[in-house]
DNA sequence: TCAAAAGTGTTAACCATACACCCATGC
DNA sequence: GCATGGGTGTATGGTTAACACTTTTGA
């Protein structure tokens, strides 16, 4: 089967960036390619998109197959373009990134490529094509956007403390935040939730847990509300 | 000639909402297609990309060919790939954003399609394919970075009074700004020459013309300065 | 009892906002 | 001399930033 057409047309492909937190460093999910070109080295999660197929379809589509994973936050990146980024010929990559709350993501053996592993951001392998370029566009989006759409809860469990909070928006921001300052701030918003629930088995005094409340959020934002760490 | 792949490939464009300001309203750059579909309609200009041609590249030579523009501020937007978006069959557009000065661009006779116009942002006729839809994209955007970056100046001549530069962050922004705050805020940066020149041909007091020192933003910049408005 | 992290208020500096009149020019 | 926009300062309230100790818990 072959498909011809009056004028060459570049192939199109679509990449994600998926960052996760771990408490400790944002993470990024990489996929260990199984054909050439770059066989054997890592790469962004991706592919080609199908006829017929939206863009953002067709991320979720290869999530879904190279790591199992679904239901994600995803938004579209950045297109890249350059006529020499693959050595295959002149490809085009629709770039989205994606925030997934690790412990919902273990990387289940329920994955197709079984060579997919979450690597710190900041001590990456060398990656295949262009894709340290589009993980250094991602990286400094979500710094951007950070500060001012709450998109950093979905990095974190769906009850979380103060301080895991504090701790992703310091590492996502590469900088040190007050404490006090920083509980002020975000308990003034009143967008968080008191559970009313504690920590479990931590060797010290056990932080209150919260929850995001996304209908408030929603709500607020319509009549002009704007979120600002 | 006729061009052969193993697997379909949707056409790729691109396109551009190219912006520009009266001293009175944003305008937008709009093409009567001369071809179906939508003959007769007006339409953003682009057009196909070129294998070996960047995407940037493809824009700057559509919005030369078509309406004699260069050297203008180009940024892109969003790519849309919805499946149904081109009658013709799957296409893929790269949208991107220009701002022009429209004392430079006063749509020459040395344009090859002579149905481009400027329309009112907020005055537009009804758009081909989903070219509404990328207009709002890139209303939105502009709105959005116009605060964080200095990139107003793109729509002003090189010299402009202060009057004007707080005109067109109202026109942007969609809301009044105070005169003194303005003037206090914009100065303190310190990112304005004055020229020492005023305008000519006015029927009332003069006001001092300035220019915005690139050079000296780009060095701010890089020792962490955030414009902002 | 020690280690580890949770939790809590006040002050001073800075920044944003609101606001009204005189000035220069051309007609 | 009048119409048009140019140009200017201050006071107030709110926001941000700096800062250190006590509490709870498990080991």
């Amino acid at each position: 089967m072959a498909f011809t057409y009056e004028y060459p047309r570049p192939a199109l492909t679509v990449d994600a960036v998926v960052f996760a937190f771990d408490d400790q460093d944002l993470k990024v999910l990489l996929i260990q390619r199984a054909l050439a070109p770059f066989l054997g080295k890592w790469a962004l999660p991706g592919g080609f998109v199908h006829m017929e197929e939206a863009l953002e379809k067709a991320v979720r589509r290869e999530l879904q197959e190279e790591a199992g994973l679904s239901n994600v936050f995803l938004e579209q990146l950045y297109t890249f373009g350059e006529p020499n980024r693959d050595p295959r010929g002149r490809t085009v990559s629709v770039a989205y990134y994606a925030l997934v709350k690790l412990a919902d993501h273990r990387l289940a053996a329920a994955t197709d490529a079984r060579d997919a592993a979450w690597f710190g951001l900041t001590d990456l392998p060398p990656l295949a094509f262009d894709h340290e370029r589009i993980v250094e566009a991602a990286r400094r989006r979500l710094q951007g956007k950070v500060r001012y759409q709450p998109i950093g809860f979905e990095l974190l469990p769906k009850k979380f403390t103060l301080s895991q909070l504090q701790h992703l928006y310091e590492t996502v921001l590469e900088r040190p935040l007050d404490k006090r300052n920083f509980r002020k701030k975000i308990l003034a918003m009143g967008l968080l939730i008191d559970t009313r629930e504690i920590q479990q088995d931590v060797s010290h005094r056990a932080a209150r847990l919260f929850a995001f409340d996304q209908k408030k959020y929603q709500a607020l934002e319509k009549k002009g509300f704007n979120f600002e760490i």
